[in-house]
DNA sequence: AAACATTATTTTGTCTGACATTTATTGGAT
DNA sequence: ATCCAATAAATGTCAGACAAAATAATGTTT
């Protein structure tokens, strides 16, 4: 590790540090699961003491880039970062800047219907039939009325993830996430009445329905309604 | 014996210190800007020392959920997440996952070429003429011969943001960012010839033109092609 | 000789205490 | 009244020490 630290003392030296590491990671100077310096030898080479090391290093392992292990063989290791990993930070990301940023409702349901209905034609090629169960299972729960509110979002909101994993593209499920879970706060601030969620419900069948007899033009159809009358009760809520 | 800790503490202290810290942003108990209690206080009250909790608060501000100021008046604020700010996180996040998951050309142009779809419709419509403006420029600069492949690339990369931006809702741009942004060190790896650009450079011409005269049908036929043509090079590449 | 228990060692995790640095406030001098 | 310096409060950094964990080496027992 090669890493030169001629910067400005300006910014905070552990900054500093975990930005010179982070680029050594991302540059590819440093292999996943490679085995970082220790932390004194890391702070000799900086010229810092091991304090200082560690609040860098722990900069990193909050971005899951490291992971650390102790014992002899332990220390700090470039972390193969997962998919899974990859979806939460995604999801507090966007969790945090829709909740502190108040998106208007018409625009975070625009972007999503639209990235959902993306994930459409896919889904209608590739969906298995233990993806379809899924589907009418939450539907099933959907029309029936001993739901909470935030039952029936939860219910929706797998309703739509099983929808977009249908796709069969880690990339797409990836970005997804980020727009359907990050969205569910404010989902959860609309009150379906009782005919609201019967209306949806029997949109989530036509859906399913689509992507069982692989007709896209259906599907894509089913959506958009869905999506037109989402809106529709963001303006009721907004106005009334 | 002190009282013990609710869950594990087989997590490490300041981690666990982190996430209570980072639940509370989360969950609204702490609004933007914000005073969190001074270091020697958070020490107290969670019955650790000052470096521990300065290593849960590095972890926050390495997420942008915090900033720290120093002085009589500074003190850890909660932050307001901007969207740039959170653009380079996902940047950050997806180069990561792509570049270390080994992801296939297919699936990763695939989603990225199905996700700017979805925004042009809106782009058609609510495109500007500055941004037109834009497009041709770098469209001019792609004809030129004399660019090297990174800086063709940039270039793409520069035209279908600007795409992306026309659609006018920041939600859309902030979640096209990570696909299209994280994917350039994979596009820098095809080998653009000659034939290939001003083929490149043609379709970006006819989406400008499209975008121009509002015509959507046109314009979502020339990045379908643009999308192809994508997918041929990297299938030759692989195979080559 | 082999299996098991024990000790040693290396590395991270945490604590204590101190000093340096930054910055708003406050009090005094002009 | 204005300007300037001392003050205080907070983070930033440092040093040394000990605790805890996990592997490796060692010794003991069967």
């Amino acid at each position: 590790m090669s890493i030169e630290y001629t910067g400005i003392t300006r910014e905070g030296l552990s900054k500093q540090i975990a930005d010179a590491i982070r680029t050594a990671i991302i540059d590819g100077r440093l292999m996943v699961d490679e085995r970082l310096p220790s932390e004194t030898e890391l702070a000799e080479r900086f010229g810092v003491s091991r304090p200082t090391v560690r609040e860098a290093l722990k900069r990193l392992a909050a971005q899951n880039l490291i992971r650390t292990q102790r014992g002899p063989t332990g220390g700090a290791f470039v972390n193969r970062l997962t998919w899974s990993e990859a979806h939460d930070a995604l999801v507090t990301t966007a969790t945090l800047l829709i909740g502190m940023n108040d998106i208007p409702f018409e625009e975070a349901i625009e972007a999503r219907f639209a990235l959902e209905a993306a994930c459409l034609p896919f889904a209608v090629e590739r969906r298995t039939e233990a993806q379809l169960e899924t589907l009418r299972r939450e539907i099933e729960q959907q029309q029936r009325g001993s739901m909470t509110d935030e039952g029936f979002c939860a219910s929706d909101l797998r309703f739509h993830r099983v929808l977009v994993d249908a796709a069969d593209n880690p990339v797409l499920s990836f970005q997804m996430a980020g727009v359907i879970e990050a969205m569910q706060p404010l989902m959860n601030m609309l009150t379906y009445r009782m005919r609201d969620r019967t209306r949806i419900a029997r949109l989530h069948a036509s859906l399913a329905d689509a992507l069982q007899a692989r007709v896209t033009q259906s599907a894509l159809a089913a959506l958009k309604e869905l999506g037109d009358y989402t809106l529709d009760l963001a303006r009721a809520r907004r106005e009334g």
